[in-house]
DNA sequence: TATAATGTTTGAAC
DNA sequence: AGTTCAAACATTAT
């Protein structure tokens, strides 16, 4: 479920509701279900991988992890972190965490960071990654507060499109390169919700998950790379390690 | 059937 | 005091 643009999907779906009163609310989430009550949906948004559903005053944030998922209109057999109901529908959440976050929900984000927002500053960008001049870009691409919503699966098919290896440095990678990330950070992660609308996502990773490069022949490698020791999959006998 | 995987927070340990 | 790290959470395809 988690990336960016699932994130999206999931806020088209929920469009419907918008203005719509919650008539009845359960589930085994831990936030004060009351306070939800005939409170009326002033508006869906999402920043990264964040689902926010906002209130006059407040807001909830749903993060779906590794995991989660959600159900409209109908019911999973697992126990439902949070039902919310209304005259025309439902929407059910599992297995994810949720959280209210008080006030102007405009005060929480900065929406220039999003992959996905009009707001997306690519500047903003470039600034933060100099910032963190020996990082990792495998680790950098997968930094929420400079990539909101860029996941595993976006970060290693966005380094094997523009030929840069995924333990490379941050100061290090030619100055083309780093465009061309920040580039295809945002445009793959467009791509990726077109091709999940249309569930066909899997049918075209080009790296996540293969063992050969069908476009070149050649093997791909399979590494846990970084500080957090995720997967990535990239092209040995290419130049592109820049440490 | 055991394993690994689209992720983040928390709090202990250093 | 700041950083680092493992644990926790939890589901499902292979």
């Amino acid at each position: 479920m988690p990336e960016g643009p699932s994130i999206v999907l999931l806020k088209e779906e929920v469009l419907r509701f918008t203005g719509k009163k919650i008539v009845s609310i359960s589930g085994n989430s831990k936030i004060e279900q009351s306070r939800l009550l005939n409170q009326k949906i002033v508006s869906f948004k999402s920043w990264g991988k964040h689902f926010l559903i906002c209130f006059k005053g407040f807001t909830l944030r749903v993060h779906f992890l590794m995991f989660g998922t959600y159900r409209i209109n109908e019911k999973k057999e697992q126990p439902v972190r949070l039902n919310i109901t209304f005259k025309s529908g439902e929407i059910n959440l599992y297995s994810c965490a949720i959280k209210i976050i008080e006030g102007d929900v405009n005060s929480h984000y900065d929406w220039s960071t999003d992959v996905m927002n009009d707001e997306w500053n690519a500047k903003n960008a470039k600034a933060r990654l100099k910032a963190e001049p020996t990082k990792l870009i495998c680790d950098a691409l997968i930094e929420q507060d400079i990539f909101s919503g860029v996941g595993n699966i976006i970060k290693n098919e966005v380094l094997y499109r523009i030929r840069v290896h995924p333990e490379s440095r941050v100061e290090k990678i030619p100055a083309l390169k780093i465009r061309k990330l920040i580039e295809e950070a945002r445009n793959y992660s467009f791509e990726f919700l077109d091709w999940k609308r249309n569930y066909e996502l899997k049918k075209h990773w080009l790296a996540h998950t293969k063992k050969m490069c069908l476009r070149c022949n050649l093997p791909i490698i399979k590494k846990y790379t970084g500080s957090k020791n995720r997967r990535s999959f990239f092209l040995c006998q290419l130049p592109g390690l820049y440490n």
